[in-house]
DNA sequence: GGGAAAGAATACGGATCCGAAACGATCGGA
DNA sequence: TCCGATCGTTTCGGATCCGTATTCTTTCCC
């Protein structure tokens, strides 16, 4: 189906989900982080720090900043590529993907309560 | 109507609002920022700094750095409360209606392009 | 009137972020 | 082989963020 979302339903989800996460005492993901999280997670790979920034619209040390932090947080990992060294493979990890399943339950539950 | 938004749908909407909200170069508000920007949008005033913190179950000085940040983007702004001269009233700002109102629409407007 | 309580802001040390620029490693074509 | 191009990381100065603790003003109540 094709959800039929009108803005003030919109933005109640939005406010909603967003206080979720800021009230789940875990360190909030900036905009930018939570962007590179879901492309890893939602994108076929391979994903590579320069392939991101260009994605994102963004410059390559804020990309390589955001994988250190999420690699802190055992988000994601990174790989040398084999097949050409100068290359970085982002990788998923077991930890990423739940936070980003539970991210996925956290707004479908928000979004069955919203007002008409 | 109740949307039924599944898991991917979810997640892909999250995804490209995030993607939406990092590439259009204005700097981004931080996950408390958009929940106080959101709150006093979307809720009743009056907003004090001890309710808004409360209800973020965050600290107090979080809440004054996050209006400090807004209140600069001129998102929001702040007015001693005339009634008890201890509190502060957090006031909404034409600036910060746009952009409510901006993200709104893109949040609908992502939401109509979703996989099935 | 005086002290406790409440509300918001400020100070502090430490962590993270930004973009621009410089740097090292690697690849690939002449 | 060698030299330019590519890729990711590091460095830099400056800004922002965090929570705790403190300060300042105002209010409330005995």
């Amino acid at each position: 189906m094709t959800t039929e979302l009108r803005p003030l339903q919109a933005l109640t989800l939005w406010r909603e989900v967003t206080l979720d996460l800021v009230r789940d005492g875990e360190p909030d993901l900036s905009a930018r982080q939570m962007a590179i999280l879901l492309t890893i997670y939602l994108e076929p790979p391979p994903h590579t720090v320069r392939g991101l920034a260009k994605r994102l619209g963004v410059t390559k040390p804020a990309i390589t900043r955001a994988l250190d932090t999420m690699g802190k947080m055992a988000l994601v990992s990174r790989r040398r590529d084999d097949v050409d060294r100068r290359n970085v493979i982002v990788q998923r990890t077991v930890k990423g993907a739940l936070y980003v399943e539970r991210l996925g339950d956290l707004v479908v539950a928000r979004s069955k309560d919203l007002p008409r």
